[in-house]
DNA sequence: AATATAGTGTGTATATTCTACACTAAGTAA
DNA sequence: TTACTTAGTGTAGAATATACACACTATATT
């Protein structure tokens, strides 16, 4: 660790696996590169950590930047240090995943300076990426995986009012296996962290299901037992 | 992330939470800063990341000249990078936990140049610590809570060959709860990755248990089946 | 008005896993 | 030989997980 400091010519980035769910499909935020190095190739949106900033609140900077949205679900799941990960030298990223609720509506503020566009891409069908983004977009995909069957992330990326039906989905994209209807709406239905409205879906040519918001208050006092989800 | 690469005064460090298993004692390996700032302190091991090595090869090196072990079990668990967590300048800190086997025998080739001692110290007993280090600490602890439910990491801090209570012990000192032992010893020995040996225990003075070993070949077979211990 | 269509919503039986619980066997020390 | 200490073992009941199929409802179409 830390001692007297020697100056090391090193930078810090952030990059960001950004997910959205929408159409039945689980979604990441890609950027366009208009500089060398991989300029026009796809990548993870990210940038260089400032001097006075946390990471933490570089992060956040980043997606407010690309999204003009703040207080999203983040969380840090892991740092790449390989010494040739970047070809113009030493460049240490640490990785965030990030969840935004598309609601359909897939808009975006557009796009800081060393992108040229941003587009939401199925993570079943991603372009060859720039760097080392593709290993480090796996390794946050697992990390969702893992982490939808014990906390209740999946809400993050689902409208405030949605159907069992467009949660079990989700879960089933990011688990990437079928689950049994039934049986998930028991098990979902007992852990009682879901409210049931008094409406319905609109605009749908077939019966309408009831909506539902996840009750976080309820979610909380039952927070110190671990809830698994999506077995 | 990464453009054309502005320099930047910032400073990345590795910290290792480095554990060990040993008197029925779940511990971690502490030095003694001997210089400022925090000199005198409490702190876990940790030094900064060289120019043209990777994050993983610094937290290697650190553990072998604190130690003289190479191979040993590590895995990065958190990036912390609050701009005011070092007194002197921004330090942004990878953190790792590293698994020991001690087999009762706690002798370390001591020790780099910033620290006068190292010292294993329970868990349950620890001092206050330098910086950050007790934030970094618990999180670690969490992490290694979290993942021996999952993961045979167990193995790593027992001598090759253990019996059955001291395994149980292990994972009740983690876990931090008395676990059943007929129940334990079923739900391990059901995984079929336990090599039963012909030897037993020695040099007790009451009834010798019989020895095990892990079986790693038959846990890769399993590998894609996820485990619980510890429920 | 009748019908086709598409997705909603529901229950039960079986298998599996988890939990709680207490005594005898084996080896050592005196 | 006895006392002591830990090793080693089974079963019954509860809880949870899995497998599985059809009737209902709202809309769109004719």
């Amino acid at each position: 660790m830390e001692t007297l400091l020697p100056k090391f010519d090193s930078i810090f980035s952030i990059d960001c696996v950004i997910f959205g769910f929408d159409d039945g499909e689980l979604k990441i935020l890609l950027i366009e590169r208009n500089q060398e190095p991989f300029k026009d190739w796809w990548a993870l949106p990210g940038y260089i950590v400032e001097q006075d900033e946390s990471i933490d609140h570089a992060a956040e900077r980043i997606l407010y930047e690309l999204t003009g949205l703040r207080d999203i679900y983040m969380d840090q799941f892991y740092t790449f240090g390989d010494v040739n990960r970047h070809p113009q030298g030493r460049v240490i990223t640490v990785a965030y995943y990030a969840m935004i609720r598309l609601n359909g509506n897939k808009e975006l503020k557009p796009v800081s300076n060393y992108a040229s566009k941003a587009v939401w891409t199925s993570v079943n069908d991603l372009p060859k990426l720039a760097f080392d983004h593709e290993k480090i977009f796996s390794r946050g995909f697992e990390k969702i995986r893992n982490k939808i069957s014990y906390q209740p992330i999946a809400f993050e990326l689902l409208p405030e009012k949605f159907t069992l039906t467009q949660l079990q989905q989700l879960y089933e994209v990011i688990l990437n296996k079928k689950l049994d209807k039934r049986n998930f709406r028991k098990k979902m239905l007992n852990y009682g962290i879901l409210k049931e409205l008094d409406e319905k879906q609109k605009g749908v040519s077939y019966r309408a299901a009831k909506l539902y918001k996840f009750d976080k208050r309820k979610y909380s006092k039952l927070f110190h037992k671990e809830l698994t989800f999506g077995k």
